[in-house]
DNA sequence: CCCGTGTATTGACAACTGTCGATATAGCTC
DNA sequence: GAGCTATATCGACAGTTGTCAATACACGGG
């Protein structure tokens, strides 16, 4: 594996690799619509509102999550496809 | 999802969420005997003895390697079915 | 045009992480 | 046991990360 390869994907899972962040990706999944919103995902993390947007940026930026602006609220949706990839790299190792 | 499974499933991808720890996976993986020592890492990743046995007992900890000492060398090798655990993590999320 | 509300950004801080040099430990050979 | 070699541990340091309080931004309703 290349190191700039190792990069990238470093960075994929850099992003899960967050207890908040995996609870968040399970919280999303496991939703009505397949989508939340971040006042939905404040409280069952108990975290603050800043925190928990922190979070969802480094999951969007990493390609796991969607970012859907509808009115004032903003819907976040996994990304079709991205965990499987990632889970690709995993079986393919061994 | 509950807290304490996060915070295990994190600790497991935290120890893959690393480019150098990426690549002593996929080193050992592709090589010969699915094994190898210290010594055969240290120059492909261009790192220190010490950093790289920092990085390798970290895999260890996190049972995604196994570690076999054999005379002077430590022999590394994935731990069978660690890596296909955390894909199917992965993969059932969405 | 305000006001209220949902979300994003900023700044700060403690905690953690990756790396290195120095040193310790373990095991082979003579 | 002495010396050599492979590996592990320690101490230190810069860089990163997760969290919060405060603030800014965006949008809908009156």
């Amino acid at each position: 594996m290349t190191a700039s390869r190792a990069e990238d994907l470093s960075r994929q899972f850099k992003a899960i690799a967050d207890p908040n962040r995996l609870r968040l990706i399970s919280l999303i999944s496991s939703s009505a619509a397949n989508e939340a919103c971040v006042c939905d995902l404040t409280e069952p993390l108990d975290l603050g509102q800043p925190t928990v947007s922190h979070h969802l940026k480094i999951l969007v930026d990493a390609g796991i999550l969607h970012r859907e602006k509808r009115g004032v609220w903003a819907y976040f949706s996994l990304v079709p496809g991205a965990l499987d990839s990632l889970a690709g790299v995993l079986t393919e190792a061994q």
